[in-house]
DNA sequence: TCCTTTTGGTTGTAGCTTCAACAATCACGA
DNA sequence: TCGTGATTGTTGAAGCTACAACCAAAAGGA
């Protein structure tokens, strides 16, 4: 009980201290920067938009006005895939590259002071195998199934 | 990094999850629902919105409109607080006990099923352990006050 | 007493997410 | 070849949250 008292309570807070953070440093929201970031560890910067959905535990209709939005900021760009004429990619743009880089750093602190140093290594492993196990429960596949299974 | 990475896929992923069922079975978001079960389990089944805000972990603007839906439908009311006149109270009404009541039990085997069972029993106590250090680190006075240290 | 600050709460608006509906392409079998 | 169903993605509307502005009452000081 008090474990998911306290879950809960992470939940409903930590969205708000990383939005703040980001949108006062960078105006980005946090999950406009998970997007960033995704894109910046994929080869040629470049995501099917089903596989950025995937990566940033979105549902398509999220991340499809997201990605509008940072199209009309210069963030990133889209183009239709090659191989597949339903699929759109996304890539960053200079700019958006640019703006990740500007904006890890400080996202990073952030993360480290209100979650990494407030836990023992040992808890932070302890962690990351309590969130996976949680993961694996809410998301079986590992592609949100879960989310249309209702 | 691990563990952050999966930290941050529960917190997007989980409160979807406890939204849709909630929803599916009662009408209810998981905000809503944990509302209800605060006042529930109060001395009169009233609290004060201040408190209520504390509580829920969420700041009075939005505990304030989430109260207004509530009261229309019936299942929450609100009155002047006769020690201090700026303070209004919240009290769950019959309707909103009998709602709650019916609500608990497919609400908690949810969180059962995609939490507490993914986990072992040691895996529990380690949770309750980090996300409380979590918890002192974005929240550190208990009262939210962090969300309002921009 | 009077004025200022703080606390408690509400409201309106902007912005983001969800949901349902839709369009277009692909895959597969008759 | 044709048609059916499954993928891929976009769009518009509805609903919820965040933010800022606001009002009223209490608290504290001069």
């Amino acid at each position: 009980m008090t474990a998911w008292l306290r879950l809960v309570g992470v939940v409903e807070l930590l969205p708000g201290v990383l939005d703040s953070q980001l949108r006062r440093d960078a105006e980005l929201t946090h999950y406009e920067y998970y997007v960033l970031a995704m894109l910046s560890e994929a080869p040629k910067r470049t995501l099917r938009m089903t596989a950025l959905a995937q990566r940033t535990n979105a549902t398509l209709p999220r991340l499809s006005h997201v990605v509008k939005r940072l199209e009309d900021r210069g963030l990133v760009e889209r183009f239709p895939c090659p191989e597949d004429a339903r699929a759109t990619n996304a890539r960053l743009t200079a700019a958006g590259w640019k703006k990740i880089r500007a904006t890890a750093p400080g996202h990073v602190e952030t993360v480290r002071q209100h979650v990494i140093d407030a836990l023992t290594p040992e808890q932070v492993t302890q962690l990351a195998e309590i969130a996976g196990a949680i993961l694996g429960a809410v998301d079986p596949d590992g592609d949100l199934s879960a989310l249309y299974r209702r």
